[in-house]
DNA sequence: AATGAATGAGCCTTCATTCAT
DNA sequence: CATGAATGAAGGCTCATTCAT
């Protein structure tokens, strides 16, 4: 099986159609505790209770609690990953659909943003517990490096060629790019959740001062 | 008790000179243990047995396992910024001393930098628990407000007026230079902290990236 | 119901041929777990797994799983005793088939053997078991008591009055006769069942000891 | 470590000196239970309530309920064995201390039999659940072939070779010799431990059965 | 100050059993 | 009939904390 067709498998296995009612809750009352309290700082028992189900339940449908946890994280994980695996993902960049590294920062950031919104206390789990699993690290970190890291780089080298951004090592690049990005997203969900926010507008000068830094010389 | 006078108390809590032996030893232990397992994921009887002592001595110390973790993160987060309460911090900015925002961002990378080096262990369980724990949120989320925020604000401003940096909201200019020297460091500690790094270059990059972007036009 | 009809009746239980094939799997599927790990140590779910069925279906069959328990073993140590119950089996005695004890010895050892061969796990369930279950104690002590032991008894006077055997109380006699068959059927199938036995000759040797003793002289 | 070291090295575990109060109450309540329950049957927060300590204070003492069971089983078997370990056991054989097997056999059947008396709760369990564990079989396994069967089998050579007994093979004559005794022990012990029985006369007996059978013939 | 035995609540998990499908 | 999801009690074991020594 290829690393996309087990994106596309791994992803199945949240779709809701095919969960009954109680895995569902379960998922959703795991989701809470985990996210609030923390993967050790949860018990199998509050979540029970939390989800309306008998403890047993739990162990039905996820044999341990560290699969439980995977299989919250994983599924999730992978959808924030999945458009990097289309084909398109790159071809647009190269083909000149996007004239500018900017212009790219700016689709891909709002994209994965709206997704962000939508899933952040799964992704908190996931950010909060990936120190601490091997299970959670290892695919990810595989799947990072042989996939979007690869991919990435080569279209910083695109842009590096056409002149558009210096030529640091990609790496460099991306780590910039991406804690520019991360760095609004964590405190925005994190620490001022509850503040209004205009992303959109937000993003904008982001990816502005991702470009032309503070000084603000174009 | 003013804010600084309480930081410079909690400083010296953990002035090693005024601790027993035991008491360094089990806090070494904790940290080693809190920072590779998480607080939840710790018991207190291993942290006891890494640290050579009896499982009652830590309470003996310690009223409870969080005090346990207080004692390990607040004192290191106090020194964190520390620097930041000194009266010289934004003196020497605004007497010249640095002319330019680079400048003085350089200088506290560099020197901040230096002390995640050497606790980034404890710093690592700062994070990891700050999303936890009440007792460990309010009282720096309050102090940051109130100080480093507020200092930061005005180095920032006075950097606008001279021309030197953007006029974006402050909080959105300090977010942006905090977020890409964060940015580095994790993960240069969390990740790969077992490559060679050239520190003091790569602190050269981000703060080039951070004045002047990706597009590399000053 | 007369004790024999009764005997009768446990018996036809397991005939296969009123039996469903999951049903005749449960029972498989139970005998060796129960024989491998004892009644406490085996679980249900185990059992079902290993019949391949489903969990409920074994309570569909039997009531409860000391239910299952006493499925397995009443009907065969029904049928380990049923040769007492024939009118013949003291008959034969009586009426000169057998003129020696050693003789009538030896066919029941023989067959009882045959016996004990073909179904060594259910027996050593119930070896196992009887310690623990009133419900499988009870009926066998009295079956044993008001019926074996009393045939066995008369058997055993008869041919103390021939002179042939010396005259202790027939408990202890019985005693004697019994452990020195249990004693090699125990090792022969519980300790050392892959060794190669000539159960005719192991026989012959222990009957011929039961008479004669280890001295030897007749 | 020599075995015999061993055997008084895992007596030395048991003696009551070196036990705490509750550890021996701890202990007395498996012992109890195991024997009346079966291992698998007892559940450890009874034996605690019957020990009158807290259930986490069992897990202090064993680490699990597995390493309860051998503490219980493990020095009590090996008292069981050790006389077989002692010089002078198979001198005194040999130096015509006894002239006759019988009067060998008398002896250690007697004082074994005192033993059994004893500690007859203990031995239970040990014959219920050696079919379970391997951890308990197979030590005993190794101690019975290498030493108690070894110094048998030469004790039976003596006596065949002075035309005592008849030449079966040891094995054949040990299995006969034991199971008799066995065969009083178990019926003894296990079914009818409330009737008044005189071990002196019965052994008297058994011994007498072994040499000469039941014929009576001397 | 230091110990480590003792605690009992709570942990994750398995159990025998039920019942709607 | 057979299924397997659901149950909640009970399982073995670990936990943070206390306290007599």
């Amino acid at each position: 099986m290829s690393d996309s067709e087990w994106i596309t498998e791994l992803i199945k296995d949240t779709e809701h159609a095919t969960m009954s009612d109680k895995q569902r809750k379960i998922l959703e009352a795991a989701i809470d505790t985990f996210s609030e309290k923390g993967y050790s700082g949860s018990s199998t028992s509050e979540i029970a209770k939390k989800a309306g189900v008998a403890e047993g339940t739990i162990f039905r449908h996820y044999k341990t609690k560290k699969e439980l946890l995977l299989a919250i994280v994983t599924p999730t994980v992978a959808k924030f990953v999945a458009p990097f695996f289309i084909k398109s993902f790159a071809k647009e960049v190269f083909e000149n659909e996007y004239e500018r590294y900017e212009d790219f920062l700016r689709v891909v950031a709002k994209n994965r943003l709206e997704f962000v919104r939508k899933q952040f206390p799964v992704l908190k789990i996931f950010i909060q517990e990936i120190a601490f699993h091997d299970e959670l690290r290892e695919p990810f970190q595989k799947l990072f490096a042989d996939h979007v890291y690869e991919k990435f780089k080569r279209i910083i080298e695109h842009f590096q060629e056409k002149g558009e951004i210096i030529s640091l090592p990609p790496q460099t690049i991306m780590r910039m790019t991406a804690s520019s990005i991360i760095g609004y997203i964590l405190p925005r969900f994190l620490l001022f959740s509850d503040m209004d926010w205009d992303d959109e507008k937000e993003i904008d000068q982001i990816v502005e001062f991702v470009m032309y830094g503070l000084s603000g010389r174009k």
